[in-house]
DNA sequence: TCCCTGTGTCTATTTTAATTAACAGATAGC
DNA sequence: GCTATCTGTTAATTAAAATAGACACAGGGA
């Protein structure tokens, strides 16, 4: 009788929204099995767990290890975005605490005049983003645009790439890269 | 009666170089039920189970994820991002052309009181965003927060979430998404 | 050879999980 | 108020997991 496997199941049933009956009939078992599993009155054999999950969908290494990276975290302020700055170039990853994310996200900010640098930057993945304010100059594979407010861009990782404050004042982006480079 | 929990166990119980019955008496269990559940025979109870990964030790989430361990644009100018817009809700999509994109990047705005919805949205994945002007409001499982430029997000889309500007300016956000769900 | 101790498997029994079908409380509509 | 429909809980029954104990096989020693 695990005493942890009631309140998990609860608590991911009503983060989903299902009523019991409800979470039943998907799960193809009966509503009376899921209330006496979330008062801990019964241990669920794995497979009728697995069975219930499924509705959901969820695994069972994502049950069990759900509440082993502590409170997802869901929202994250702006103050509290820990900053990977090196140098000049200022990087916000949103979500950093979470296991097993599936992309990074960050807040960047360039000072004017900022560089990735020359030995151009590759790796494993997908890459783009969003310039939301200044100048900023991307280069690609041999190719360099310079970039504005509500540009964007999006490419192979692998591409040598670079990217350069051209401007004289910061430029600003959100970027997304999959899966997590950092 | 799960496929796999059999094989796992006996594969975790050969690397610790035990017997069935040294297995069984440390976890205080039966040996024949050791060998029942190596053979898929039954479905062990997960509070079984659990006493059985005691003897290791070792718990649920590790026993469950053990074996889990397995020429296109570069430059979209701002003009030319096509708006999947839906009513009051601008969405622009980097790289929409490209194919076997891992992740989607969106450029949003909402205008003032733009809503996704009451019908909450669901689907596979994971999404983050960062708010670059306005207020939003975002309610993931139940809870909801208001967010302001710089704050961020970033949860298990799975997760039935809305959002909504309660402000009376526009908000604007750049937000990701993987796999795509656009 | 015989005996001892180890291995994993299997049957009959007991215990527990899972189902069925009912109950009681809450909410909405007539 | 009454009815309909939702919610979660529970007693009695059925199905399945867990136990106890026996079985067969293998390898060492004496």
């Amino acid at each position: 009788m695990n005493a942890q496997v009631g309140e998990q199941l609860k608590a991911i049933r009503l983060a989903f929204g299902l009523s019991q009956r409800e979470l039943a009939k998907r799960a193809g078992v009966t509503n009376g099995m899921i209330s006496l599993i979330e008062q801990n009155r019964v241990s669920p054999s794995v497979g009728s767990l697995q069975k219930i999950l499924g509705a959901f969908p969820m695994t069972l290494a994502e049950f069990f290890t759900r509440d082993l990276r502590g409170p997802d975290d869901i929202v994250f302020r702006a103050a509290d975005l820990p900053d990977l700055a090196t140098g000049a170039i200022e990087y916000r990853l949103v979500a950093a605490t979470r296991q097993d994310r599936k992309m990074s996200i960050l807040s960047e900010v360039y000072a004017a005049g900022a560089d990735t640098g020359e030995d151009l930057l590759t790796h494993a993945g997908e890459e783009g983003g969003v310039i939301m304010a200044g100048e900023l100059e991307l280069t690609v594979a041999g190719k360099s645009w310079v970039l504005g407010a509500g540009d964007a861009y999006y490419f192979d990782s692998r591409l040598p790439h670079r990217f350069r404050n051209t401007g004289d004042v910061p430029a600003r982006l959100v970027s997304a890269n999959t899966p997590p480079s950092i």
